[in-house]
DNA sequence: ATAGTTTTTTACTGATCGGTATGAAAATAA
DNA sequence: TTATTTTCATACCGATCAGTAAAAAACTAT
C-alpha cells in the first residue's frame, strides 16, 4: 500500500487494533449498502429487492475480495477474539434494529400486513445475505445469487393467487 | 493433542492437505448431521425443523466452536486458496442435491406442492443454516436461533387460514 | 537561514511459523 | 538373541511474523 510499518503501527497501535478500526469503517462504508439501499426505497418490497441487490453487489465486486467482510472474515476471528465478537453482535443487532424499524414504519403506512412481525422479517432478509456471502465467497455468480433472492421474494411477498383465465 | 510433529507431518503431509482432509472428515460427520436428520423423517415440515435443529445444535455445542467449519471457518480460506473454495463448491452443491432430491420425492409422495420448486426450497433452507451459523459464532442463544427458524417455517410452510370462531 | 518538530526510511528484534534431520526407543523378524 | 525396520521425541532450520529503535529527511516557525 506504499505505507510502511512505522507510520502504520504509530496511526494504529497495533495490527488487532487496525482491524477493528477496518471492521468500523467497512460497516459504515460497503457493509452498509444493502441497509441504505433498503431505506432509499419507500415501497418495501422494492425495499427488499434493493437490499438483495445491493448484497449480491457489494459480495461479488470487480477486484475485491467476493463474499463480506464481516459475515466471511471477522466472523472467523469472533470465535477466539472476544472484542471482535462482541463488536460484531454490536453491529448484527444494529442491522437488524435498522431492518426491523424500516418494516415497522412501512406497517404504520399500510405497506405490511399487520400480522408480519417485523423483527421477524429483518431477520429472514438478513438470512438471505449471510447466504449471499457464503456461496459468492465460494464461486457462486451473481445470477445464482439473483435466482436466490427471487425465490425468496416470491415466499416472502406473496402475489395474491391469479387468476388464470 | 499428544502428537508430535513428525508424525502429523509424516501422516498428512502439510498444514494444508491436513485442512483438507479436516474439511472432508467435518463434512462426513458433525456437518452432515442436519442433512441426515433430515433425510430421516417422513414427513417434510417435521424434516425442515428436524434439519434446523439439528443446524443449531450443531452451531452450539459445547465444547467445540461455535458455527460451522464449513460457513465460518473454510470459507474465509477458499478467497485466496483455490483448492479450499472448490472443495466448498463442491460440498456447497452436494448438499443443494441432496436437500433438493428429498423435496423432489416429498412431492412425487403428494407432501409437497407441485408449484414449489425442489431447488428453490432446498436452497432456501440452507439460507438458514447460513445465518445460523454466522449467528452463533456472534454469541447468539439456542434460543433466538429457533425463533428465527419457527418464523422460516411459518412462511415456508404456511398454515391455511386459520377459522376464528 | 536555522532551530525545532514531525515524518519517513532502513534495519533490526524476539517470537512463532511450517517443516525436517537425527538419534533414541520399540516393535518385528530371523 | 540379534538384526532390521518402524515409530517416536528432541532439537533444529529458514522464513515470516508483529512491532520498534534510530537515523535521515522533510516540514514549520521564527
Amino acid at each position: 500500500m506504499g505505507i510502511n510499518r512505522p507510520s502504520l503501527y504509530a496511526t494504529f497501535g497495533s495490527k488487532h487494533d487496525l482491524f477493528l478500526e477496518v471492521i468500523d469503517r467497512y460497516s459504515l462504508t460497503l457493509g452498509c449498502q444493502p441497509v441504505k439501499a433498503l431505506q432509499g426505497e419507500p415501497d418495501i418490497k422494492k425495499a427488499v429487492a434493493a437490499f438483495f441487490e445491493a448484497s449480491i453487489r457489494a459480495a461479488t465486486l470487480k477486484d475485491r475480495p467476493r463474499g463480506c467482510l464481516i459475515v466471511s472474515v471477522a466472523v472467523e476471528v469472533a470465535e477466539k477474539d472476544e472484542q471482535v465478537r462482541t463488536k460484531l453482535a454490536g453491529i448484527f443487532a444494529e442491522i437488524d434494529r435498522g431492518i426491523a424499524d424500516h418494516f415497522l414504519v412501512a406497517q404504520d403506512k399500510g405497506q405490511l400486513s399487520q400480522e408480519t412481525d417485523p423483527q421477524a422479517l429483518a431477520r429472514m432478509v438478513i438470512s438471505v445475505t449471510h447466504s449471499i456471502a457464503a456461496r459468492a465467497r465460494v464461486g457462486a455468480s451473481r445470477g445464482e445469487l439473483s435466482r436466490l433472492c427471487k425465490d425468496f421474494m416470491a415466499v416472502l411477498f406473496p402475489s395474491p393467487v391469479h387468476p388464470t383465465g
